[in-house]
DNA sequence: GCAAGGTC
């Protein structure tokens, strides 16, 4: 019996093939680059000792596309979104060496991720395989359920597979066919509509770097976040309000203190309200103090790591963009250093050996000591779980230890000791505390001070990347003392503006939205970058995004229009079809019903764009005038 | 020359 084992990736192949074969692989290499082909014998408690071979794919291995005929010019682009499609093979060395390898196959064992694409991409391998073997049927194609490399779970996996999701294959040709039929219609229609006019021609080469304007369903609503904030900081109109603070002073051994106390209403727009409160208060010359509550607090160590929150926190504490950082991750993660890095789950697997990873960074200058420490003294705690699983990674972790002086660059430095850092404060304690609130009453009116006393840094000792210290300690005060009040004031302050667009924000608002994925998120953003509709700038040491005249001309045109039911500028319609792929996936609706009203929705606002593209110039030219006679 | 999704 013969059984041809394909994964997703080559580190997935070669790891699984180490683990099923006890480590006796032979290897042989192919045309793919990257790809091998791993021999070995393995005993499916099913079949038997069998001959396996065991490759990988590298991520698809075909594309969507329109046949020649509804090329660029060719045909109207609201053609597009019914013209027929083409499935293309994109990667032919790796598509022959599938069909090859099937050959000779009695049984076809998927090992792709277990997520949608990876149900997809199994069903790709499928058709590579079936090209040469048409005995392969839905009888003798398993699907091994797996989400970590760990030994047993591994050698479970392959002795109980299931079958291919199919509901998850249409879920995710739904979603090519629809990212690809509104992609390329649209921005045929905005390329040449802009290409048309002169003003738009002249006035646009500072902004663009590409000859295309593209329209893409995440690419827009990912410039609409960016156009939305830089409007809202624009348009602020600050606002005053009033509000009552307290000092109160103290004599502590001979030094003196003015302990401050904040308004537990905070503040008020109606000054009148407030000056009301604030005399009835003034009436008294002394406060009573009628709380004092001293109790433990603590500062929660980080969640085990996700590719967005390593791109997030790669932007805030070291300045790097969110590809940067995952091209970084990515580079570490092919050197065998961290483990994949593209990942929504932020939970360890339980049967996962933790302290076989820590024991592998003692021997690090920096950090070893904290290991020893984690590992001996009892300090290892079991890692928080958060709510997400992908099924399909682990958490992104150290794998093995390399001394940062061998790495390349800083940015690959970086990276590496953050994902070690990040991954020993998963293991460590949280930082223990003291918190100590005061209570005190003025009048009717209650003001609160509170003081931070850090008892146990835990983590933090190996965390810099937070900080959490103690503040100034407060004096004893007792419940029920009276104090004299000596700075009891009325203040005024104004509401600030928000900031424009940060990329770690914009990463957090495009995965709270459903907008690209772990893998992709970085990627729009550079998208948008390299078309001219947003541009980087800093201020004042901080990295902001803004909108491009381009790109907010293009945004307020589409919001001019009003479309029914639908905004191309908005993150609704992509989280919709989102839940829409569920349900396809859930078997409660089909991918033909779904892709008829979709179409539908985009086809009327295809209707109303082609009809008033003199709009969408227009909303483009008036930014252009405005910003030259502000 | 168009998309978004995999992965190197």
């Amino acid at each position: 019996m013969k059984i041809l084992c394909v994964a997703e990736k080559p580190s997935i192949s070669k790891a699984v093939a180490k683990i099923l074969s006890g480590e006796s692989t032979r290897t042989r290499k192919t045309r793919a680059k990257y790809i091998m082909n791993y021999d070995f014998k393995f005993n499916f408690p099913q079949y038997g000792l069998c001959d396996v071979t065991m490759t990988s794919v590298v991520g698809h291995i075909t594309n969507i596309d329109f046949p020649p005929e509804y090329s660029w010019g060719k045909c109207p682009p609201g053609r597009l979104l019914e013209a027929p499609t083409l499935e293309v093979v994109s990667q032919q060395d790796v598509f022959k060496n599938i069909a090859n390898e099937a050959r000779t196959a009695n049984i076809l064992m998927i090992w792709t991720d277990c997520d949608r694409e990876g149900e997809f991409i199994g069903w790709e391998i499928l058709q590579a395989a079936r090209s040469t073997n048409t005995n392969l049927t839905s009888e003798n194609v398993l699907r091994s359920q797996f989400s970590h490399l760990e030994r047993n779970h591994i050698l479970h996996a392959a002795k109980n597979p299931i079958s291919l999701d199919l509901n998850a294959v249409k879920a995710v040709s739904c979603r090519m066919e629809l990212d690809l039929r509104v992609g390329a219609s649209f921005t045929r229609l905005l390329t040449d509509l802009f290409r048309k006019s002169s003003v738009a021609n002249t006035s646009m080469d500072k902004d663009k770097k590409s000859n295309v304007i593209s329209y893409g369903t995440c690419q827009f609503p990912t410039l609409g976040f960016i156009v939305d904030r830089y409007l809202r900081v624009k348009s602020f109109i600050s606002e005053k309000f009033w509000y009552i603070s307290v000092d109160i002073k103290m004599e502590n051994d001979g030094e003196v203190q003015l302990v401050p106390f904040t308004w537990t209403r905070g503040h008020f727009f109606d000054r009148l309200f407030v000056t009301l409160i604030y005399q009835d208060c003034i009436a008294n010359p002394f406060g009573k103090i009628t709380k004092v509550i001293r109790k433990p607090t603590s500062n929660w160590r980080p969640l085990p790591l996700t590719t967005v929150e390593l791109q997030k926190d790669c932007a805030r504490i070291f300045k790097m963009s969110a590809k940067d950082a995952l091209d970084a991750a990515e580079k570490l993660y092919n050197k065998g250093f961290i483990s994949y890095p593209r990942t929504e789950t932020d939970q360890f697997p339980q049967a996962m050996d933790l302290k076989e990873l820590i024991g592998k960074q003692s021997q690090d200058t920096r950090w070893g000591s904290y290991c020893s420490e984690l590992l001996h003294e009892d300090k290892y705690r079991t890692p928080r779980g958060g709510k997400n699983d992908d099924k399909a990674h682990p958490p992104i972790h150290p794998v093995n230890y390399v001394n940062l002086s061998a790495l390349d660059n800083d940015k690959l430095k970086k990276v590496y000791e953050y994902v070690v850092r990040r991954f020993l404060a998963c293991c460590s304690d949280d930082a223990k505390g003291e918190l100590n609130t005061v209570t005190l009453q003025w009048g009717k009116e209650e003001f609160t001070a509170t003081g931070l006393a850090v008892i146990a840094k835990n983590y933090l000792n190996i965390y810099p990347y937070k900080k959490w210290e103690s503040s100034k300690q407060l004096p004893n005060f007792i419940e029920g003392e009276s104090r004299s009040i000596t700075g009891g004031k009325m203040k005024e302050g104004k509401t600030s503006p928000p900031n424009h667009m940060t990329e770690p924000e914009l990463i957090g608002l495009m995965d709270a939205n459903g907008i690209g994925t772990d893998a992709t998120i970085a990627e729009h953003i550079f998208k948008i970058t390299n078309r001219g509709y947003v541009v980087k700038t800093k201020q004042r040491g901080t990295e902001y995004i803004l909108p491009s005249e381009l790109g907010m001309g293009l945004i307020q045109g589409f919001d001019r229009i009003e479309f029914e039911n639908i905004s191309l500028s908005k993150p609704f319609l992509r989280k919709r079809l989102e839940n829409s792929l569920q349900e396809i996936v859930d078997g409660r609706t089909t991918k033909e019903q779904v892709l008829r009203e979709v179409i539908q929705l985009y086809r009327q606002a295809f209707v109303q764009s082609a009809q008033k593209g003199n709009i969408l110039l227009q909303a483009y030219k008036d930014i252009i005038d405005s910003n030259n006679n502000p």
